[in-house]
DNA sequence: TCGATTTTGGAAAACGTTATTAAAAAACGA
DNA sequence: TCGTTTTTTAATAACGTTTTCCAAAATCGA
């Protein structure tokens, strides 16, 4: 491997000087730095990353932590958190979490231990967050948090999200506006912001329009498939009829229209059905599902923006984004 | 931070005795282990991996390069290597290449340079292959192969995957024993070797029953939804009646079945539809899907742990090893 | 032309580990 | 008791960069 000091040998300069003609820091002659950059590409050198981290405690890395990249949805924050990270010459340390404090608490152990740039957190356990987080602030960490947000809202740390009540409270709102009065509501994990904030979102939805927000048409579920589908089977067995659902995902929207399917009913001629995220599948299940569609991709992205901004300025990034959602109607909804 | 250096002066002793002795391979008397490693603790000191790392030359990450994260087989086969990676103190890069042989020299460049000690590779550009494994094996980087593997076999670079022609061919056969004599094939993009197999496994089993081979039943996708949507409608429009298909794999089974149910045929009444991978997905979509189940999970996992094994004996990684899939029958087929 | 200023480049320390070599201390054998 | 072996620990040099500070050379102004 060709170093720093080979290339300095060969140009007859100093290894300081070399650096700064590769960092872009130089400010000597032109005739110097022509010489060094030929020599160093004749060479093939390449940086190692390591040295460079290690001296100017800048690893270049920053750690993406989801609770499950399994869920079509992170796949997607994902390619928006990479892709603006390679542009910028970093790279992504992907963290699965499943939700596990412990496996949480692992990672972030040795995230420090790497001195990551920075951390993209989408979702994080209370566990994780009173225990580790201040630390983290301390040690001048730069952090964003996406999709998942803590309800803290006093923490020198950035948010991007959407307003999930907003949205939530349009996609009722849409049912309503078909007619629907008994409409059922399958949440997330309510022990999740979002999850709450999403229901929060039916009940102002069903209360603004005078209809009763009644306990036996709500069922928590895990945002995965299937929870939708049992939380179907819970609905139908209360025996109280309901002509529309609001599942408060795409995944338990699936979930849900297999188990009503194998109960006999019909979508969206027996009920009619609304989902969240706007994954690409939700396209191409059948009957195509009418869903909220969030810029996935592009809170990935702008979250990965914050977070290099935060970690070139040093400055925490601190903003607030909201960004837009839109129910997007396709076939599995109809007018009562 | 506190360093090896304080912890040292603090238990009296050098900074190599410390070092030694958090890494397990001191042979010194209990007395001071036990002391050292108390002063550790209660210092709360971590090491600076950068550090360790550029001493030692192990980074302790290794990378994952995967054509497209949002394909649902990715991020199942991620997660197989993230669990055997964190459980042996490993971290993982995610690279998400989009079967771009440009990004894929970009990223194979910052792993080079960041001294990553292992690299597992799904998919790889012709391109890439021929530029850069050379130099990477010359560099005794560790790599592994999994699901999609070069068909170059005399490298010593170990390969996990499953036997794609055999399970075609199973997928098949099982189409056969139905009573389907007219069976279509999606396959996916045919310039990478397991779309080849596939096909060839469909081919294989046509002509082992005497059925003819032919070509308006054959329509090459990409892996990806929208190409099965699309391939269906080629096929309907060749106006060539069939009465089953066989698609490389389930999102472009989901595809089809949309296209289908678009041009009012049933499923599996008029047209039954077998997959290819098994993901959650496919058990819950209407009609259930009918797939041959990869292990992707354990081929992730196995494909780690063979990294690993390689990267910690200094040996390269070179078995081969092929694990076994199987037909799960579901809605989505039916006797003719 | 000579002092002041700017430009250009070098020297050397530092980042926090690990690895190698060798010395000091302890234990041992006769 | 004294040399020999074994155990325990220290000293020191890396790993390959970046950074800070300073000196030499060149340019400039009057």
């Amino acid at each position: 491997m060709v170093r720093i000091i080979d290339i300095a040998e060969k140009a007859n300069v100093s290894p300081g000087t070399v650096s700064k003609i590769l960092k872009g820091t130089y400010t000597g002659s032109s005739e110097t730095k022509d010489r060094v950059l030929k020599i160093a590409k004749e060479l093939g050198y390449k940086p190692n990353l390591l040295a460079s981290s290690l001296r100017s405690k800048k690893s270049k890395i920053i750690a993406l932590i989801v609770p499950e990249i399994t869920v079509p949805f992170f796949p997607e924050l994902s390619r928006g958190v990479e892709d603006e990270a390679r542009e910028n010459d970093y790279n992504v340390i992907l963290c699965s979490s499943n939700n596990d404090p412990v496996l949480e608490a692992k990672y972030l152990e040795s995230l420090e231990r790497r001195w990551v740039d920075g951390i993209i957190f989408s979702r994080i356990t209370g566990d994780t967050f009173k225990e580790r987080i201040p630390r983290l602030l301390a040690n001048k960490m730069k952090m964003v948090f996406v999709d998942r947000v803590p309800s803290e809202n006093d923490l020198p740390i950035a948010r991007v999200e959407i307003n999930n009540e907003k949205e939530a409270y349009k996609a009722t709102e849409f049912l309503i506006r078909l007619g629907h009065r008994d409409i059922a509501c399958i949440t997330g994990p309510l022990n999740t912001r979002i999850a709450q904030q999403r229901l929060e979102g039916y009940r102002k939805a069903l209360k603004d329009n005078n209809l009763p927000i009644r306990g036996e048409f709500i069922v928590e579920g895990t945002f995965k498939l299937d929870s939708g589908f049992k939380a179907v089977n819970i609905l139908l067995d209360r025996n109280i009829p309901f002509t529309a659902i609001f599942a408060c995902n795409d995944l338990m929207a699936i979930g849900a229209i297999k188990a009503l399917r194998k109960r006999n009913l019909r979508i969206p001629e027996d009920i009619s059905i609304v989902g969240f995220d706007g994954i690409p599948l939700s396209e191409y299940i059948e009957p195509s599902l009418t869903t909220v569609v969030q810029p996935i991709y592009e809170m990935g992205r702008t979250a990965a923006k914050l977070l290099l901004e935060g970690i070139k300025s040093g400055v925490e990034p601190k903003d607030h984004i909201i960004l837009e959602a839109k129910v997007e109607v396709r076939e599995s909804t109809k007018e009562l």
